[in-house]
DNA sequence: TGGCACTATGACTGAATAGTCAGGTTTGAC
DNA sequence: GTCAAACCTGACTATTCAGTCATAGTGCCA
């Protein structure tokens, strides 16, 4: 690579991740139909041509922005196996999940939006992977039951369960920042993350490792 | 009121509520801004300004969709006291709402996304009612704990999870359907509702009513 | 110096769309 | 029959906005 294409990539590089971050503000807001270029051109502070010269339509800038998101998805879960402990490893990729929410609401909302309006960005490409995950970790935890690690109960629905639950604090934040009456901090989120924990896992009839359990006063 | 009244009235009547359908439909599936008045006119089967002679204007079409929306939110938790059971009180709330996500999922998609863009159609007036009814829960629940009727478990943290859990099933019914390969039809509603209620209330260390116990084959 | 690749942008266009308006029809009461 | 109120609608307007285009600047290298 010339020092030519590398200055001027760098360049490039630079303006593709502004827009893109405005982009994830403006959309997560506003939704695709909501959001104009011109709105994402000024939170980058670019002019609007400027913008679509990097990214010719907004479907395509959408779509970069999704599949971003989309790289955030990756998890200690993915690699668990049959000798894993249940305990630990569900409660991590809880802890795993709320961390996400806590550090990446704008994508969450992104995602959740896109599914609530039926996911007519995703490709099949995403779909079978997805599915092809799920297929993966309801067998280990089927396995970790037919082991006697834990107690019998669906994986799918306790799947569902933590991704609801965990998510809910980023797409919801503006509700429970309502609700509470102050935003949720990092402790919040620890605290929460405690207690999702030890809701899901006294679910299951599992243990709650030590350094998730909730002081009781 | 004449018969007159009556008549006129009930031509208007019947075809708000068309209206109101229709737009239901719309906003659910693309939002405020993706859904123009024309679109809603067309599901609805009537002209543009056929709609607009009743809605003066989008966003009071969109505004009547929302209130409707939360006459729904009702349910027999609101008067849940401190000598109600709680197990059964919890067991019966996931369920009311579980039915809701059931039968009117697209309700719980348009509230879900206002909630999603930071909530601007939601006037101080839902707020203070929702915190209220809010406060008065947090404080059953927490003479539930205090006389010894459940664990101590931070109230907020449990309605937050009883949301998002039973929400999830209305709101990404698009993710659920593709990744269970079919619909989730009312059996699987059912056999839903007791798994989050067993894990929900052995969460709380609450036995399962008989009626939420999930068979072990 | 000239050439090339990349970056930048103001001016414009065409389509979509919320909302208006003016005039029309239906309905029931009297 | 006639009046009023409610209902209905085609034609139009004003605006917003995605995307195009023609032109120009920049930085490197031969």
């Amino acid at each position: 690579m010339s020092q030519a294409t590398k200055v001027d990539a760098s360049v490039g590089a630079r303006n593709r991740a502004i827009i893109l971050t405005a982009a994830e503000k403006a959309f997560a807001a506003q939704g695709f139909k909501g959001t104009s270029v011109q709105q994402v051109a000024d939170q980058a502070g670019l002019p609007k041509t400027n913008v679509l010269y990097y990214f010719k339509t907004k479907q395509e800038l959408y779509l970069a922005v999704l599949k971003e998101t989309m790289t955030l998805w990756n998890s200690s879960f993915d690699r668990a196996t049959v000798n894993d402990d249940p305990a630990e490893m569900l409660a991590d990729y809880i802890a795993e999940k709320m961390e996400l929410s806590r550090t990446n609401p704008l994508a969450s909302k992104i995602f959740a939006m896109e599914i609530i309006n039926g996911a007519p960005n995703l490709n099949n490409y995403f779909d079978e992977e997805h599915s092809e995950w799920m297929e993966g970790r309801v067998s280990i935890i089927n396995s970790w039951i037919s082991s006697g690690k834990m107690q019998p109960i669906d994986p799918h629905y306790l799947l569902f369960n933590i991704w609801a639950s965990t998510q809910h604090y980023a797409d919801f934040s503006i509700q429970i920042t309502r609700l509470r009456g102050a935003k949720m901090k990092k402790a919040d989120f620890a605290e929460a993350t405690k207690h999702l924990v030890t809701l899901t896992l006294n679910g299951c009839g599992l243990d709650v490792p030590e350094k998730y359990r909730i002081e009781t006063r």
